[in-house]
DNA sequence: ATGTGCCGGCTTTTT
DNA sequence: GCCGGCACAT
């Protein structure tokens, strides 16, 4: 044996070791298919960068002949880097993708196969809801009391079983008018999305499938190109993924990882047979279980274990652990959610500071989960009077806000010129004199001589417009010109501020008197940064490789591990991630499980599932918490503990300062509450009755978020000083920490206790 | 063409 | 309790 080979194998050693049995099988087994079976927390991403890395190691495959597909961008580029640190070289040539992003990839060589340009537009759902609103108008379908999201879901439900329009319109029920009614929107927002030279999200898999079937010539390029596809959260993937899958992997190896307790996508079409079945489907498939768990405490995992137990027809499956109980779980009642908010941020505090000991669990080691994005509002509103610095993760995303969609439908329509809905949109933004009867004139211009809408802006003459709308799309279509001329040669930064500088779209919204604009300013000053970094990361990326990214970010993609934040997110985006402290919130009838579960076939499972992967997120501590009463649709209503606390045994929760355990907190202790933070008043918040009024604005805060804020002014605290809280009555300062704006105040208020509060925004008045 | 103000519906979850 | 659509005013 010769020196080289000695150190190939030493290395392949290496890449083994530390494994257990399980996960050292499941990097080196050699086969057709492979299911690994990985329970929350078993280290599957370890197993799979270990395989991946393995099988170059081992020369089994080149980089090339590798195919790995994750639910995230962030996971993809984390596992790459994994894979290269585990091998001392980059892996160049792999593909470690999401699905959409390599079936973008696949679509964008092929395209003219299916009519399409190399430049086409992805639309999100916000632009397939665009055009579906205009096609229910036009077609009067609102008297069927269709909504464009309504028609929008049966579309995508559609497509993820890869029916087309015309398959759809063929199985439809001829007398349900209603049913017909759906299939010719179908049919003409295809056509739409055709005339546009644009996919939407469902398309991007559905119309790579098609590809491959209609073109077996370029189905065989892919099927002799890999060698090995791996395939993350396989629990997760629908129909048109698994079509996908399958057409991949014809000659190669396939190994699928997942858990069937983790599946919590059935309303994106998520089948969790697809899993459950793979044996069947791969005769000969090879099975391995990964139930050690290296995450969380015993508790924490006794409790996932019984709750998840609870749904029958499922593989019995049993977590355990080496390392110890570790601590109970908290419960908290809350009286109302702000209430429930405040507890939170409470023991975050008390987290983050543990008095500076070993323990002290930094901001960016806590998350905060729940089911509804609506549930941020309370949340936030605590948090920023607590001084507690946080990060939304999904939520109204940055590339869905108004400005951005704005500045990038600028960009979009000058990358792929037939795309008219980016062109329409932009038309009279920032407000040039074009309006609606101009655009319609335009649009219908435009359907009647095949010409897209970018034509006609240069052919404005004939349209008999006066000289001064004229004048303006006249030197709309010239800007456009310009623009479109700095795509081979500019930067994506550079033509973006060229953009917003000569649209004058920055310089309208920083004369405008509407306090909002001055946080769109701001999120437009950071999109021109996202752009400078896109450039930096990627020298020879082009206009069009910036916005394929844009368009394919995910809600975990933005998660950013620096960031010295507390994380708050649903329990869907929480997938995959761990933190040393998590929060579960909402834990009520009808949050969680959700009250649109309780008419959804296999319902109550999902919601479990849902309750199931968030507390298996956490590593060491695990909280649970519920509120009394919710606030929905702006109406108070009193809400009951979820029917899944029940299953976790008692013993395992430590239910704080609730008197009858089970969550349900005595009735000494809410009256308690409801007296000491002047709730039943009916005050809830800011009840101003406090002498001199200080202002309460709208303010953009630091993360993004905009919130009505109460604003203090100067006011500095200095330790002695009493105040009146509108919720908790009268205290006394105890410690301050940081001044101006940011100083933060530990205040004692009685029977309340220790608060720390932000001292410019929280409701408080010096007395 | 653009601005304002009221009414109604609405919220699961996401690439 | 917020956003969007619509009617009406400028």
């Amino acid at each position: 044996m010769n020196e080289l080979s000695l150190f190939a194998e030493d290395k392949t050693t290496a890449l083994v070791e530390g494994l257990n049995p399980q996960q050292r099988e499941a990097v080196e087994y050699r086969g057709k298919a492979l299911l690994i079976v990985a329970g929350a927390g078993s280290g599957k991403t370890r197993v799979l960068t270990h395989r991946i890395a393995h099988l170059l190691a081992t020369k089994d495959s080149w980089p090339s002949q590798i195919l790995a597909i994750t639910f995230t961008n962030k996971a993809a580029a984390e596992m790459r880097e994994r894979v290269k640190h585990l091998l001392g070289e980059a892996a160049d040539g792999m593909w470690l993708k999401t699905f959409h992003s390599a079936c973008v990839l696949i679509l964008r060589r092929e395209s003219e196969r299916l009519g399409h340009d190399a430049n086409f537009t992805i639309y999100d759902s916000g632009d397939s809801r665009a055009i579906l609103k205009r096609l229910i108008k036009e077609l009067g379908a609102d008297i069927h009391k269709l909504t464009p999201a309504g028609v929008g879901a049966a579309i995508s439900n559609a497509k993820n079983e890869l029916a087309d329009a015309e398959s759809y319109a063929r199985n439809v029920d001829q007398n349900d008018p209603v049913a017909r009614m759906i299939s010719e929107i179908f049919t003409r927002y295809q056509h739409e999305l055709r005339k546009n030279n644009a996919f939407d999200f469902d398309d991007l898999i559905g119309e790579t499938v098609h590809l491959f079937r209609a073109f077996p010539d370029v189905a065989a390029q892919y099927q002799q190109k890999f060698k090995h596809i791996l395939v993350d959260e396989y629990q997760d993937t629908n129909h048109a993924q698994y079509a996908l899958i399958r057409e991949l992997a014809k000659n190669a190896s396939l190994t699928v990882v997942g858990d069937s307790d983790q599946s919590i996508y059935a309303f994106r079409g998520a089948d969790i047979r697809n899993i459950t079945e793979f044996e069947k489907d791969f005769p000969g498939a090879k099975t391995i279980l990964l139930e050690q768990n290296y995450r969380s405490t015993q508790n924490i995992l006794s409790a996932a274990n019984a709750v998840i137990s609870n749904n029958f027809d499922r593989p019995s499956k049993n977590l355990w652990t080496a390392s110890g109980d570790g601590d109970k779980i908290v419960g908290y009642t809350g009286y109302s959610a702000h209430d429930e908010a405040q507890f939170i941020a409470d023991e975050i505090n008390k987290l983050h500071s543990k008095s500076q000991g070993d323990d002290a669990i930094a901001f960016r080691d806590i998350a905060v989960f729940y089911r509804t994005n609506s549930q941020t509002r309370a949340l936030e509103d605590i948090f920023i009077r607590s001084g507690i610095p946080y990060r939304v993760v999904g939520g109204t995303k940055f590339y869905e806000r108004q400005e951005i969609k704005d500045a990038m439908a600028y960009l979009v329509a000058i990358a792929n010129t037939r795309d008219d809905l980016a062109t329409r949109r932009i038309l009279n933004v920032p407000k040039r004199g074009i309006g609606d009867a101009s655009e319609t004139q335009i649009a219908n211009y435009a359907e009647k001589n095949g010409l897209s809408v970018r034509q006609v802006l240069s052919h404005v003459s004939e349209l008999g417009f006066g000289p001064k709308i004229t004048g303006a799309i006249n030197q709309l279509a010239e800007l456009m010109d310009n623009l479109e001329a700095m795509i081979p040669t500019e930067t994506v930064d550079a033509i973006l501020r060229t953009a917003l500088d000569r649209t004058g779209l920055l310089e309208t919204l920083r004369n405008s008197k509407d306090p909002q604009d001055e946080a769109r300013v701001e999120n437009l000053e950071e999109l021109v940064s996202v752009a400078r970094e896109f450039q930096r990361n990627n020298p020879e990326g082009r206009l069009p490789d910036f916005l394929n990214e844009v368009a394919l970010v995910a809600a975990a993609d933005e998660l950013d591990d620096e960031s010295g934040t507390v994380s708050l997110m649903t329990l869907h985006t929480a997938k995959g991630l761990e933190y040393e402290a998590v929060f579960l919130t909402g834990i009520e009838e009808g949050l969680l499980p959700h009250r649109m579960s309780f008419i959804t076939p296999g319902g109550m499972a999902e919601e479990r599932r849902l309750f199931y992967v968030g507390i298996t997120r956490a590593r060491k501590k695990l909280h649970i918490s519920l509120a009394m009463t919710r606030t929905t649709f702006g109406e108070s209503e009193s809400a009951t503990p979820s029917r899944y606390l029940q299953e976790i045994p008692a013993d395992l929760i430590d239910w704080r300062e609730s008197g009858s355990g089970r969550g349900l907190p005595s009735t000494r202790y809410r009256e308690s509450i409801a007296d000491a933070q002047g709730y039943g008043s009916g005050s809830g918040e800011s009840s101003g009755g406090y002498g001199g009024t200080p202002s309460t604005k709208e303010k953009k805060v630091w993360n993004g978020a905009i919130s009505s804020v109460r604003n203090n002014g100067d006011l500095q605290l200095e330790v002695g000083d009493m105040v009146e809280h509108s919720d908790f009555g009268r205290g006394k300062v105890i410690a301050t920490a940081g001044e101006g704006a940011r100083q933060t105040a530990e205040i004692h208020f009685g029977s309340v206790g220790v608060k720390r509060l932000l001292v410019k925004v929280a409701p408080i008045q010096k007395v």
